[in-house]
DNA sequence: AATGAATGAGTGTTCATTCAT
DNA sequence: AATGAATGAACACTCATTCAT
């Protein structure tokens, strides 16, 4: 994980915020120095341009997703089953807790096909993936490509939490989507 | 089904590509015009501005959707589960066919929080969450909650479509999705 | 000679008159489009950029007065002498009519040493050159190197128009000018 | 003649070299505390800002040459064609010993008018012209007005060291450059 | 209806200058 | 004295939009 510095992390803690609740060509450099209380051209100090500003927020906060799933998948007390459910609910709780990871996250997803980001799609992926071949191994689930459920996963989390259904109980979501999971891999 | 003349056709179609693959400030309205082969001025005759040809072109991607889906909710010889499997066929269908319609759809997700866009999402979800209560309300499926289920599945193909995984087949995709989700919804 | 529109005539003017009184950096498009009385994007639609301009107006600057130089160069009926009299002359007249002129062509010798300017500039130079040779072969003049002498001629007109020293007299100058020059060239 | 600090030596022949080589928006000042390994503020510990600097260093390149000219017309022993002479050969030696020098002078032709540097310019014309009216005063020169050719003299140099043509010889176009002015000045 | 030359508000980016250390 | 991180005024350039033809 790079590390940042007090002032880079403001920087990209205020960019955050902006990138996730406006349209990228409606945020202005000029509002993010002002917001994050340094000048505009301290933000070229730190970030090489725009894009790289853009780039760099989404790629922190998606590195911190991955960061703390492996907290649980490479527990090894944990049955794939719990595995699951602490992923499910790990995501649900890192986009539900602050709108603007998931919206963020939800951005990651639109970055053209360079080779850094597909890497770091795909580490996401891979992580839940082995979970469900784990299971597969110890014959608790049965999937005839995990690959596939494994990018299942997160798009639905990332589509409640940006489209909240009316009433949506935070909770409620989470015990229904690993219910849903955990019966779509029951074997026989 | 709003009706377009041929050569709002042409400018929805040309600009839909360009949406579809770049980003939305990185689309300019001179190369839109160009590829459509109409003066710069002309766009402005079928659209108002930049934001409501973007708009235009995402409303009518997701309506055709909509409207191919309704085909299969609104007939009566299908059971829920063929329903739920013409549903993820067509969609899947809709979505590889064009990598364009992918993106695109992918796009009218994030759209502002603007009512008729809230809507027009609604719809795609309602039309799916009828056929799952349908679904219910037969015993052939059981689902606490058909409202979230409803609004996983587009997620998935999204997701898979934007990212195919190495080596993706289609039809064994549509395949492993249809038996996921209706695994899921199997009663007891 | 490069054929120029109404509207680029009148930015070339405008432009030139602003290079030739400040130096680069000072010079802003939005004041130069604003003298010119047109707006700053049109600067962009005749030229590519802020270099761009600049080149063009040092460059149109040089070729009027190769142009005009030619008239006499290629006079059949004029001696060396003669020649080389108008040539100091016309030098002369285009540098004192317009400040302007003179500031521009020294401008011109500051540019770094690509292939266009290099030949831009000696063609001028070669222009006397062969007068000077002309006058050689007939005897009229004396030269053991009349390529630095072509070279000597430009360069001080330039600089007195540029530095006019104390009190000085246009046709003074052209005067001590010529007979300086054909005093050097006489045989014997 | 001032007097400079080693390090402030550093600066100005660092400053030198890139303003001899690139137009004066191009040199940053950043580039040349780099390249003049101090640090960006402590340019401003020696001068005042970017102009006093830029001024600085073509008063020292000017001032150099001046003094290396007074060595020969404060010179008794000397007669004024062998003065001619030795201005040409020192000015010429100046020039070509380093690019730096010729293109640095130039830029001094380029100065605006403020008082400061018309005098500096007016002081190199003076002493070649003292040197051409003593000429005159002995019968050596003819010269209906020295103050015209003191003004020629350096511009030939100047043009002949930054456009060095085809195949130039130092020597040779020194000895071009003394006969072409001595031949001028000869008396009837 | 159709055009594209003209526009200028808006924005990313640069870089001389400052000042806390 | 020396530094270089921080600054923000200043500027080049873009591009959606207009309008005369």
């Amino acid at each position: 994980m790079k590390k940042y510095s007090e002032k880079e992390t403001r920087i990209l803690d205020t960019a955050a915020e902006m990138f996730a609740n406006q349209a990228f060509h409606k945020v202005l450099l000029s509002d993010v120095a002002h917001a994050a209380r340094v000048g505009k051209g301290t933000l070229y100090l730190y970030f090489k341009n725009k894009d790289d500003l853009y780039f760099a927020v989404l790629f922190r906060g998606f590195s911190i997703l991955v960061e703390n799933l492996k907290k649980f998948t490479e527990n090894q007390d944990l049955s794939p089953t719990e595995k699951i459910q602490c992923i499910i609910r790990e995501m649900a709780g890192f986009m539900f807790m602050r709108a603007t990871n998931a919206h963020l996250l939800s951005r990651v997803m639109h970055f053209p096909e360079d080779g850094e980001w597909q890497d770091k799609r795909t580490e996401l992926w891979s992580l839940i993936q082995e979970v469900i071949e784990e299971g597969v191994a110890t014959g608790e689930f049965k999937d005839s490509c995990p690959r596939y459920t494994a990018q299942y996963i997160p798009s639905f989390i990332r589509s409640i939490s940006i489209f909240p259904p009316e009433g949506l109980d935070h909770e409620h979501f989470c015990a229904h989507a690993c219910k849903f999971v955990l019966k779509a891999l029951t074997p026989e």
